[in-house]
DNA sequence: CCATGATGGATCGTATACGATTTCGTACAT
DNA sequence: ATGTACGAAATCGTATACGATCCATCATGG
């Protein structure tokens, strides 16, 4: 009862909002080694809510477990980030599809908006915020997709990005560039009411075309798709 | 040490196995209250192993979770059956154009050999057989998709298909012929050699065809997509 | 010097116990 | 008869405890 909120959100779902944040946001990177008892500890709980926490952020693919042994954020390797990268630009292509009829003036309007500052971004090197607001500037594109799982998938395929993202994988350096130019072609489709498909084609290939910038990069070859 | 298998999969797997199985097969029917003690006594252990597997459904779709008052099997509502048929002609369809290059001459001779096993099927009245037989030909088109996320995404999907229709959900009438010529097309673009995205987009054709088949049924608009 | 086996510590897996929350039935007042 | 308040039963949420497993270290023998 009283003020504002008892909201004491369960402590298992404490322990995984915090993991799930430092994850994301780099404070734990890939490897590092996730102790019940230490979590536990730093919580000021048992070790139980952190076990659920751990074993949801494994269902997510955040972190890998192993029995016996223990949880480590998990790793990435090349084709691991190919993989998701890959899983990514299908998912949110077709939410991308799906949420164009439902867009509204206001949402295009936003988008412009950010992608005006990603362009800035570029001018004057700022990569963090570049890629905080790449984000917003998708997330506006896919969030009114109606299909609820569909939408869950694309976040869960750009909290491993980020996951990843923030460890040691950076930006493609010629990329940035060439991201705000497709990000104006993708308004100009959504202006011009180009059907779904059209759209959803478009947002795949503007992610395909990070992936290969980034394969590219590494100078490994742009099979394995 | 000593023979085959020391193999415990630890408990809160069984316990896992065990209700998957049982929600896939329907002895578990949607809307089923599953109750932590109770399992656990069935099983023969404690609460707590339980407790990880029903999260570990929760994190697939396959149970509904509420804090202080329990789990049950999820429930189908006609939104729900949509976006998951949805969800799965994107993944699927996805998974069946990346496999399409890697699929095998014994691949598409077993496909065609359960597709005629599918139209028998037809002939005899034997929708229990259909559904299974649908499910292995489907598989051997996905199989060979060489990225695991996707397959993991198909899969789930199935699971949750199937969770559904072991319930009450059954075949369309008129579909199940019309679905047994789609294959054939989809057999013939693999011969082929059609492009990917070719295949792609027919694989997700043939489920939509199932949905929309669904939704005239049940005389809804076939929009909401 | 290297290989092999034993030993201890760290960590996980599960059982049990108890407090917290919800739900449902019942009694009472209107 | 109906709606509300109270209380008991059922169930979940978490803490604690202990056994099981793994890993690293060190001793021993070749």
């Amino acid at each position: 009862m009283s003020t504002a909120a008892t909201t004491t959100a369960s402590k298992s779902e404490r322990a995984y909002q915090l993991l799930h944040e430092r994850i994301g946001n780099g404070q734990l990177v890939p490897g590092y080694r996730l102790v019940l008892s230490s979590i536990a500890d730093e919580l000021g709980c048992s070790v139980v809510p952190v076990r659920e926490a751990i074993r949801r952020l494994e269902a997510e693919g955040l972190v890998t477990f192993e029995r016996n042994v223990g949880a480590t954020v998990a790793s990435i390797d090349a084709t691991l980030y190919l993989h998701t990268m890959q899983t990514l630009s299908i998912v949110e292509g077709a939410a991308t599809g799906l949420a164009a009829h439902l867009i509204t003036d206001e949402d295009l309007r936003r988008a412009r908006e950010l992608n005006n500052q990603l362009r800035e971004c570029l001018e004057n090197f700022e990569p963090v915020r570049f890629t905080r607001l790449n984000n917003e500037f998708h997330a506006i594109l896919y969030g009114r997709c109606p299909n609820p799982h569909i939408l869950d998938l694309v976040h869960r395929g750009w909290n491993r990005l980020n996951a990843m993202r923030a460890s040691s994988f950076d930006l493609v350096p010629g990329r940035a560039r060439e991201s705000v130019a497709e990000h104006e072609g993708l308004l100009e489709l959504l202006d011009a009411k180009a059907s779904p498909h059209q759209i959803e084609m478009a947002a795949r290939a503007h992610r395909t075309g990070t992936l290969n910038a980034y394969m590219a990069q590494r100078n490994q070859p742009p099979s394995l798709l």
